[in-house]
DNA sequence: AGGCTCTATGTTGTTAACAGTTAACAATTA
DNA sequence: TAATTGTTAACTGTTAACAACATAGAGCCT
């Protein structure tokens, strides 16, 4: 087997596969291409075409479709196939009400285990996200919001709730009503994201979860408002 | 076109064969084999073995692997195959605290949502738990606590929470500890049953996410130091 | 004995081919 | 023209075979 070299970058990964399998690769790729809206909601998967788009056989296509099955991306149905699967408004507004669930509980478990240093950080982001507001800068807003939720998740200091959460955030990007963050929303939602912040510094349970709670729920609206 | 008397079978037959694809059948006979012990914790799976005593090939196993995979009931280890899932304790306890969150969320649920018939339900089960607990059914305390649980999450009003939760539970399945319930502990596990229902019969949100709190880790607890 | 290489065997990763189903389109009929 | 019926092409479900890898054990050396 020879390497051709205008392959794409998918493909020269599964060219210097040793520990990752063909269906992980696979499963990474359209994962990615469901997330970034290559494939948008209720599109067809054809094995066929994206095994030799990929140079690989339907096998391992198959299993990474059973695996976003299961992870709520996918959709399969007998003999007709796979299908990006397409997300009604309710069962967004489910998930939103997990979401929140969940990162309810990362308010508590930070009010329990958090370093005062990742506290520290974390008064940090919010003040780089306070001037990225400022200058309208909505890609810096944007990563650095990443980078303050990622950072509150990782200080929860749970896997399972990382991983679920990840899930439904991955979900979430099915439900594509545009516009993530509206220009006029940016302050409002880092003056959230500091009142969170005092209630952990206080260590006061109660209050970095509600106001977390009602963060999620203030992004929803958001969202749906931006119809 | 006329009714003949078996062919009101025929449509409920094509769907059943419609849904029933070899990896369907496979992926919840394997689940079944890991929830009733019969594969436990660490045991590998071997494909080829499998698919003989299942009288299939191999395809379909590995596509309910993977399946499986993503539902934290089994292990893939490239180049050496599926094993089932080790439940440590630390992960144990994760899950233990992300159902904990879920289950508050379901308190919420129901007290916004909850119909007067659901509530009056839930009380006659905690009744009939009651009475299940002075006469040591252990088995008929056993159901009547899943139906307790099953109905207020049917109650709750969320398909994408409900998922989540039943996934949670399989997953805990792998933690065996022995003794769901202990016989001493029936009485006690009853009387949070019964403090719950109160909360939500005053509709009230706050005590009904508390309590249900509460009763999770509690339940956590009776199962740990049933060690 | 202890440790090493090397072979043999079984298992997984991947592919290609076959069989059954679906869906679109042409052909036929009224 | 509209509806229904063949017909065909494309796709999925499943299988079987091949290649790559891992592990256990025999034999060998020190």
């Amino acid at each position: 087997m020879r390497k051709e070299p205008g392959s794409v970058s998918a493909l020269e990964r599964i060219g210097q596969r040793r520990s990752n399998t063909l269906t992980s690769i696979a499963k990474e790729a359209i994962e990615e291409m469901i997330i970034t809206g290559e494939l948008s909601a209720g599109d067809r998967i054809n094995e066929s075409a994206l095994a030799t788009r990929f140079n690989i056989s339907r096998g391992p296509i198959r299993e990474a479709c059973r695996s976003l099955e299961h992870a709520g991306l996918v959709r399969n149905v007998t003999n007709q196939g796979a299908y990006v699967r397409e997300m009604k408004l309710d069962e967004a507004r489910e998930l939103y009400e997990v979401r929140r669930a969940l990162t309810a509980l990362v308010g508590q478990l930070l009010v329990e285990r958090a370093s005062d240093e990742l506290l520290d950080e974390l008064e940090q982001l919010v003040d780089q996200m306070s001037k990225a507001a400022d200058e309208d800068d909505l890609d810096s807003y944007y990563s650095l919001n990443l980078e303050f939720h990622d950072t509150m998740m990782a200080g929860a200091g749970n896997a399972s709730l990382a991983r679920y959460y990840d899930d439904i955030v991955k979900q979430l990007h099915l439900f594509r009503r545009r516009g993530l963050v509206q220009r006029g929303n940016l302050h409002a939602s880092n003056a959230e994201h500091r009142h969170i912040v005092e209630a952990l510094l206080q260590r006061d349970a109660t209050a970095a979860s509600e106001r977390l709670s009602d963060h999620v729920m203030a992004g929803w609206q958001r969202m749906v408002e931006a119809s």
